[in-house]
DNA sequence: ATATATTTTTAGATTAATCTAAAAATATAT
DNA sequence: ATATATTTTTAGATTAATCTAAAAATATAT
């Protein structure tokens, strides 16, 4: 069936849902959604009354929203729709991952199927964006990927750099110094027990050294080695 | 000085007012703006008056709106940004041009200068939108462009095919069969009295022949070849 | 188990943008 | 010059999204 045109507001509440109830499974409760869109209880109060009346979440009174079936197709396609362009914003106008998300944010609600399905051709179907979460297909089907800090795994595991825990701007520099960065191919080969620093080679280059901080804030998605 | 951000409605009202008024220099009034924007003579005259309070329109009642500095100002940043994405969806991910309009009238409300300063930069700084029509500049400063038909010109003029002026697919498909799209460099060679029908190169090849029909509707925009 | 604190909901108001219908002003036709 | 037609404005209502403050329900602490 065709969803009946959402507005801006309302697919920025599904998306809100979406993501606090870990994608659909969980109940979220008034609180958090206001929290999570910038506005009151009893304006998210009165949303989810709305979005319940179009069939779109399921509510009951004192017991919070969860997505339905048509909710959960629009908020997986308002993320997918976001994270495509964040791809498009970092790779083909050379924006750092951390500028990316408030631009997103409004070119998500753009409204044409089509220039999405190009946009996707156009980025060579990327199935992650530059923060290493999936990108949803166009039926809302998406790969699971598992993300880890360095310091989380375990030796010999070869990984895809996709984000820093922390926006640190010396963190950043530091990075940038020792030639990591989005996209880098990470393989861990040793971690000293004494501080918890890593050895580790970047896109097949010899080894490099980083410090447990450093570790503990870079975050890889894991690649099948098996 | 910061213009105070402008809702999406109030962008699209500055806009028509600019279109109608040919870029500011006429007054517009209720009723053909009303239609322009697609709504009733009251909800223009509300907005209107709504403008006017900001300083971004001048206003007297039955005499129509007019563009003030800063309503011009923002105008011409809205039609820069709907060119730029134009030239965007047609450069790179190959819409035609006939699709792009409605596509860009979403894209040119995003709010991001920095992303425009970008997206100007990766598209490599375009002049002129897939119609034919020029981009101002950040400072809302753009060539005068001028536009003919085929038809019209005299022989030898050299131009820049930017526009059919009659949006109908056999006339497409033929001018695509014959090797004639956007961008396509043409001089027009000669012209038979008789019919009216035109001699021309396309990109530098051998003679080509068009009825006075295609002619007629086959938009280039003139090269200065003094 | 009951008082207290917290969360959620309701009631009623506000704002931007819109509408219809009527009133007022301006333009046009004889 | 005056009647008629057209355009523009005003008045009052509506809708989506929001708010504050109060009421109601639920959770927590002793």
């Amino acid at each position: 069936m065709m969803q009946s045109m959402l507005s801006y507001t309302e697919e920025n509440y599904l998306k809100a849902i979406y993501h606090l109830s870990k994608g659909g499974e969980e109940s979220v409760n008034t609180n958090a959604l206001a929290e999570e869109v910038q506005t009151t209880a009893a304006s998210a109060n009165d949303m989810v009354k709305r979005l319940a009346q179009k069939k779109l979440v399921g509510y009951q009174k004192y017991k919070g929203a969860t997505l339905l079936s048509g909710g959960k197709k629009a908020a997986l396609n308002i993320v997918r729709k976001h994270r495509l362009w964040e791809v498009f914003l970092v790779e083909k106008l050379g924006f750092k991952w951390d500028e990316v998300h408030d631009i997103a944010e409004q070119l998500e609600h753009i409204k044409s199927p089509d220039l999405i399905k190009r946009l996707d051709a156009f980025l060579g179907y990327p199935t992650i964006d530059p923060h290493g979460d999936p990108i949803p297909n166009e039926e809302g089907i998406m790969t699971k990927t598992i993300k880890a800090s360095i310091s989380s795994v375990p030796i010999n595991t070869h990984g895809i750099v996709v984000a820093v825990n922390d926006d640190n701007t010396l963190l950043l520099q530091h990075l940038d110094s020792i030639g990591i960065k989005l996209g880098s191919k990470i393989v861990v080969k040793d971690r000293m027990e004494f501080d918890g620093s890593v050895s580790l080679t970047i896109d097949g280059n010899g080894a490099t050294f980083i410090s447990s901080a450093v570790a503990d804030n870079l975050m890889i998605t894991l690649i099948d080695t098996k």
